[in-house]
DNA sequence: CGCGATTTGTGCACGCCTTCACAAGCGCTT
DNA sequence: AAGCGCTTGTGAAGGCGTGCACAAATCGCG
């Protein structure tokens, strides 16, 4: 949407938009950044303070400005960010300012809870195609879309300038679905199947396993059992700072 | 199950584990590296090289010996590992030995398909009880568990040996369902709206946020597009190693 | 116009994590 | 019993990320 580009750091007056290449701890959090900006918009916020910032997206003040800083100067010393103006920065940053189509492959449980999702368009995707191989769900129509075959996928990735599949299918067909999605000309994947996909330079999966976040949860759980049996038991005091996120 | 814990490297021959303190980036793996083991031992593969299980969990051979080194020595030098040694070792330090009981709160079109979710409970977790507070929602069964009114969490959590709560309920709700869990004892949570939580120390949580995943790929379509349009493109080549997990 | 309050942007130090490279150790073969 | 090939376990180096602490910059007010 509002594609307004401010000046770069490292002045550079081409077409191109010099892109700055941001370290990936800071990409991972700048999602968060825009929700809770999103979020102080809404509350009729014109600007924020780095402390202010911080604090609603949940992470250390001097990391919020050195990750902000990253992307040029977008503070006023003594005043804090201008929201809306760092909205468009970081949607432009992020690429959402141009709308990305998606495709979802694999009905199953939860392939339909993906496709009735609104928290994805709002955001800036929209999921325009739906895949399974499984001829019982080919035909219906979930949310306004109907479910096609997995063999018309390659025709439809070009046909609908898709460039980020959603694998939803179990474990033994994500790579095969993955092979297509990148014959198609799919770069981005995003991996629900508990499986490594093995894919060619240049396109990038992000998995999602919650099986894994429980069982990081049930080490520590562990360990805390194992340690409340030794020593004084802390006292818990201080709140929040322990906020674990996904992220590469 | 299996129980067996062998000689810990810093020999303590008391009743108390000596819980050694990995590190946060080898705990987020122990999943991956336990998944491909079981994968191969059911492959009937009785012992595996860090070579052979490095590429089957898609990480570096060199970063998987350093991560197995940290629990012990349970590889044998011009062999490689014991299959089932490693799986009991791995499931012992993750707490998988013991059952991990899990409320989930909030019913709707996330919460179905966790709910229905086969693949928790074949990794050591089980969901005993579903908990809504819309009185539509109470009473229904969902795979053999009926669903609950969320105020009668804080007796289900401690008579049923909670200690994991996931919530899938809009973020508006989720710091009334985390403060509630908090109260009632679990003290870790998995949490699927896309809010910050504050909890007390000594509460452990881990936030899933699937729009910030597609997110993170949109930046580097956006790079990527960003590229081509620069230099010559690089040709593709080499598979996997570009393949990002979710862990903080 | 000057000053103090406020807040950004960043230099710096520290710790964690990754990766290379290789010595030490094990088993199989002869 | 000795040698050889293979694989683990780890020392060391380098890179990345984090957080402190402070100088620089801006605003509001007297
Ligand atoms: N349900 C959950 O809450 C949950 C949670 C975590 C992970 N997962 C993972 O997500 C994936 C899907 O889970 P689910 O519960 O929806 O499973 P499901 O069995 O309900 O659904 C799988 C769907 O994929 C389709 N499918 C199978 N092969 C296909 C192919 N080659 N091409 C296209 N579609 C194909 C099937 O027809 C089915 O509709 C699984 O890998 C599962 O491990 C699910
Ligand atoms: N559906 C998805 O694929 C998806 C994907 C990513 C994230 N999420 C997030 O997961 C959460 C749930 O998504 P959904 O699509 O299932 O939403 P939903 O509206 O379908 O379901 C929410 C459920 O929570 C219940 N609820 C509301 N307040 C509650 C309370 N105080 N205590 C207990 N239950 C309460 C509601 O009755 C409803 O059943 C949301 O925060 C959403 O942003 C969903």
């Amino acid at each position: 949407m509002s594609q307004q580009r401010h000046g770069n750091t490292s002045g550079n007056a081409g077409g191109v938009p010099a892109f700055p290449d941001l370290p990936e701890a800071t990409i991972a959090r700048l999602p968060e950044y825009l929700r809770a900006l999103h979020h102080l918009s809404e509350a009729g916020a014109d600007t924020v303070s780095s402390e202010g910032l911080a604090a609603a997206a949940g992470v250390n003040s001097a990391k919020l400005r050195k990750d902000l800083s990253h992307l040029g100067s977008y503070g006023t010393r003594g005043v804090g960010y201008d929201v809306t103006l760092l909205i468009d920065q970081i949607e432009y940053i992020l690429g959402l300012d141009q709308r990305r189509n998606v495709a979802l492959v694999g009905l199953g449980n939860l392939g339909h809870a993906l496709a009735g999702y609104a928290g994805f368009a709002s955001r800036g995707f929209r999921i325009v195609a739906l895949f399974d191989a499984d001829h019982d769900q080919v035909g219906k129509r979930i949310h306004g879309l109907t479910v096609r075959h997995v063999g018309e996928l390659g025709r439809a990735v070009v046909d609908e300038g898709i460039t980020i599949g959603v694998i939803a299918t179990p474990p033994t067909a994500a790579q095969g679905v993955a092979d297509e999605l990148v014959t198609a000309g799919v770069t981005s994947i995003l991996n629900f199947a508990p499986c490594v996909l093995s894919v060619p330079a240049g396109v990038d999966v992000r998995k999602v396993d919650l099986a894994i976040e429980l069982q990081i949860l049930s080490f520590h759980e562990h360990r805390k059992a194992s340690l409340t049996a030794l020593p004084g038991g802390r006292t818990a005091e201080e709140d929040g700072e322990n906020q674990e996120a996904v992220g590469s």
